[in-house]
DNA sequence: TTGTAGGCGTTATCAA
DNA sequence: TTGATAACGCCTACAA
């Protein structure tokens, strides 16, 4: 009346140990109908294998650690979703660590936890991989170099594999059809906030300093121009007053590209709390296409999040099973989503 | 020049290798100079043992599972910090599950990744044991019972082992501190400011309803009364509306007990943009002396979280080495800190 | 108090 | 395409 293990498997199916571990790995040579009798034989005992066993007999921890950022957003559910899509497919556990406090996080990587354990290392956001480089960073500090291959993800960087949003595309769609807003459908004076990040020099993105780079461009190019820029740190009470802000300083109708949906609820929020119209007087373009953007039909632009997560993960999966050769970058677009917050 | 094994090390120290796994547990029966040789050697070839090999040979997987809240305070870094100390003395290994949304907690628990296969479970704040008994919560979705022994930290319940903090005493330290500020100081009419909780049924804290319960009870007791009380969502946009809404309508002088620092923040935001002289005119007590309440003088309640953390996980490990015995509570007493905004 | 040997559940290697 | 068998690194009797 114990766990089932793999020999169980094999003498209920009929066959040696080692068919049960090549069809529990997809190794190639199996012939179909043993196949099917050991998959048969696995779900009767209803088996499930031992990750330990696999690990020390395999010589790996068959183990990925993931480095988030504690942000209740989807897009880390959805990034998280993705990468552990791919990871299970190849039978790769994810042990997540979550980036709260930098002192944790150079703590928790010179000690021998499963993380630091893992085959591949995956850093969402953040690149993190100077802490990985012998004599920088936090020299002196306990960190020591990591092994294993590791990924970048929604970060974009040289020098390692990564898969990243074109936010610079993003900022760029967003600056066409602003453009083509204010021309042709009355949108009136243009204007965009920002996202400032305060963070410290490990902990940066530019995310949004490209969106804001895609979005200028695309206004140059189209030979329009922005009537005033906002900042607003990632913060939803900072958010409303930077929008209070500029609705007294705009002249309307104005189009306002915000480049957060956080910043973009914030501006419907006071547009509402101020009568205006929103479609009409205020066209709000917003960025991540949360899950209320329906629901308050903001037009945003929707990222693919689970496919850059997915492809990230592959790529780590790829090094992991030898592949060599200069790091790879895939890069993932965003679309353009037109609701009613632009008259759509 | 591969990892060094046990075997290397007994070599080296000149004893067999069941002499070093002694050492390794603490087993008692180790002559002190055998036991430091044995130090010795494993210092000298920076041995560190395969965690997968002992859980193999052990039968048990050493991990425990942190379902852990999903919010950037520093309270949960402590927490962590304390629930880790523990494990690592015991050595067990600590895998945090993100409770980003419902579904994904529910695949993930349906799944047989690493956290299922943990000893032990440690669930945060929420108590989510009817999410793993039979029949009950999310039957239908895959999940599981759970078989290990689980605890809770910073909640309580009944017929599950908890260490938690006494918020109903925090509630009242608050509320006798409030009205002898009223009476002896100057204090003027008394305000509070709750927190409001909108998350589902099983994802539901007691936490701040209690630090009410206590406040009133104090309140009740010492005869003073509570001139206005409001209710805030924890985001600090909200806080910082209803912090405007609460000094537009209060009579001056006043205190205010708001029962998180994210209110008392906003609180004093407010009051800071509004020219009122905070200590004097206002008088702010807190709850949970976040990093900054120190510097910005404020207030509060600070609570022993590693203390609680710590405890937490000796319940668990207790379990896990066989304890039987009905459910344990361990109660964690916050302590008043007084700063400046009290006029302290 | 200590060493030896068997076993934990896999994967990998080698014949067949 | 298969089956037997040797690792993998550790823990735990059991014997000394």
């Amino acid at each position: 009346m114990h766990k089932p293990t793999i020999q169980d498997v094999a003498r209920r199916a009929g066959v040696g140990v080692g068919t049960v571990s090549r069809v529990l790995n997809n190794h190639a040579a199996v012939r179909a109908s043993t196949r099917e009798s050991v998959l048969g034989a696995i779900s009767e005992l209803n088996y499930t294998p031992n990750p330990h066993a696999r690990r020390i007999a395999g010589g790996k921890s068959y183990t990925i650690s993931v480095l988030l950022p504690v942000v209740t957003t989807e897009f880390y559910v959805r990034l998280l979703d993705g990468l552990e899509h791919a990871f299970q497919e190849a039978r790769y556990d994810v042990a997540i660590f979550p980036l709260l406090d930098r002192s944790r996080l150079e703590r928790y990587l010179g000690s021998h936890t499963l993380a630091y354990q893992a085959d591949g290392l995956v850093m969402a956001t953040y690149n993190l991989t100077q802490l990985f480089q012998s004599g920088l960073g936090l020299s002196g500090t306990g960190v020591r170099p990591y092994g294993g291959p590791s990924v970048l993800v929604d970060a974009y960087a040289e020098g390692v594999d990564c898969a990243y949003m074109d936010n610079l595309l993003g900022g760029r769609l967003a600056g066409q059809y602003a453009t083509q807003l204010t021309r042709f459908q009355g949108g009136g004076h243009l204007y965009a906030v920002w996202v400032e990040t305060e963070l410290d020099h490990l902990f940066t993105t530019r995310v949004f300093s490209e969106r804001r780079s895609g979005f200028l461009e695309a206004i140059t190019a189209t030979g329009a121009r922005v009537s005033g820029e906002y900042v607003s740190s990632f913060d939803s009470l900072n958010a409303r007053t930077v929008a209070a802000q500029l609705l007294d300083e705009a002249t309307l109708p104005a189009t306002v590209f915000a480049s957060a949906d956080l910043l973009a609820g914030a501006l419907l929020d006071e547009a509402q709390a101020r009568g205006l119209v929103v479609g009409e007087q205020l066209k709000v373009i917003g960025f991540d296409d949360q899950p209320w953007a329906q629901g308050r039909g903001l037009s945003t632009l929707h990222q693919p999040v689970e496919a850059m997560g997915y492809e990230a993960a592959q790529l780590l999966l790829s090094r992991l099973s030898g592949h060599e050769g200069p790091p790879r970058a895939r890069r993932f677009e965003p679309r353009l989503i037109v609701r009613a917050s632009t008259g759509g």
